[in-house]
DNA sequence: GTCTATATGTGGATAGAC
DNA sequence: GTCTATCCACATATAGAC
């Protein structure tokens, strides 16, 4: 076996360009909506010719889903490992750069709606997701909590139940109204929970 | 013109039967997902026969998107109108009953999720859904600020906007993962915002 | 690695009988 | 008001040439 250790570096430009492709189009249509042929065409590509990279369109789902995870966590690893009130500022600087890419932020927004479905291809995917995020987030507030910053009385999984759910919603309604504030409302929000995790005075 | 005021009242039965056959059905597989054939059987019918009391799918799914919130309005209005802390009372005991209609929950999370897209069929309903519940919010909030209730110097339509976003995130994470305390969380959210909101010690 | 051609299946809507 | 039969468009995937 020669050379079959890492993927192959000829071709991988075309994937990037069909993933690039097909992520506005997923965005805009849904999975459901966006045909195949669609994406292949806005890669300058016939649909068979997409079929050699990606097995299906399932597959291609799926890479496209893990390509953008990736890129929006590298995007937050270097202020989010802070943790405490510095972890709630850098997604508030995550809302804002999210109000610069729609086309994302809608990509993910329709598709975790159709993936609340079982039968969707995704749904493993978002369960497994929402998971690890839920996580992220407790340990940024539990952190907090170790230094003294935040109060210990509280329940940090409830909280960050709480700050996800406000992140997807914002979303939803921003989607449906652009010329709503997203950043000045979470921004509003992460006031309102700094302020409840704010130590008591002693005495 | 002799009697065409009301709606006809026989074959309203049938019609009543094929909108509450396609809501789990929408539900579950989302608008693009569930063939109308499949709406059809669930409500004992052939395809054609469907069609022949809405004159596309399209309709059908307005009618149904109107019919639920119908309903959940009338569930609604009683403990609503008092305004204040009441209202956010009222809208924990929604989330509760929520929990007790996964289908319903699931219906609107799918539902918007497609809806968020411009060609979706259900996006101008949803776009004016939203702004007449950010009202309602709104509003209700600002009835406990001019009661003396809640303090005065929050944005009552930040909050509108705040409750609202929270309410479709826990669901999204609650459809994601029926073992979530959605109802805990909610009311969680709603002690902190009371918080927030309680007006502070004069001196 | 990309193409043309095609197989195969599905889904919304219409025509027209009963 | 409901049916059978059918049309037509679309979409995923495969076969096989280049």
């Amino acid at each position: 076996m020669p050379s079959t250790r890492k993927p192959t570096r000829r071709g991988e430009r075309t994937r990037a360009a069909i993933l690039d492709a097909a992520a506005p189009l997923f965005a805009r249509h849904g999975y459901r909506g966006a045909p195949l042929a669609s994406v292949a065409e806005a890669a300058r590509l016939t649909q068979p010719g997409l079929l050699h990279h990606f097995p299906s369109k399932e597959r291609l789902l799926l890479a496209v889903l893990e390509e953008r995870d990736r890129e929006a966590m590298r995007w937050m690893r270097d202020t989010w490992s802070e943790g405490g009130s510095a972890a709630l500022r850098a997604l508030v600087a995550l809302v804002a750069r999210n109000t610069t890419t729609p086309e994302l932020v809608q990509l993910f927004t329709v598709l975790v709606g159709e993936g609340v479905s079982e039968s969707h291809p995704a749904h493993e995917y978002f369960e497994e997701r929402y998971e690890r995020l839920r996580g992220s987030v407790r340990r940024a507030i539990a952190q907090g909590q170790d230094t003294g910053e935040f109060r210990t009385d509280v329940d940090a999984a409830v909280l960050a139940n709480l700050v996800l759910a406000m992140l997807d919603g914002l979303q939803i309604q921003w989607l449906l109204d652009r010329d709503q504030d997203m950043t000045a409302a979470f921004e509003a929000f992460v006031r309102i929970l700094l302020e409840h995790l704010a130590p008591r005075d002693e005495g």
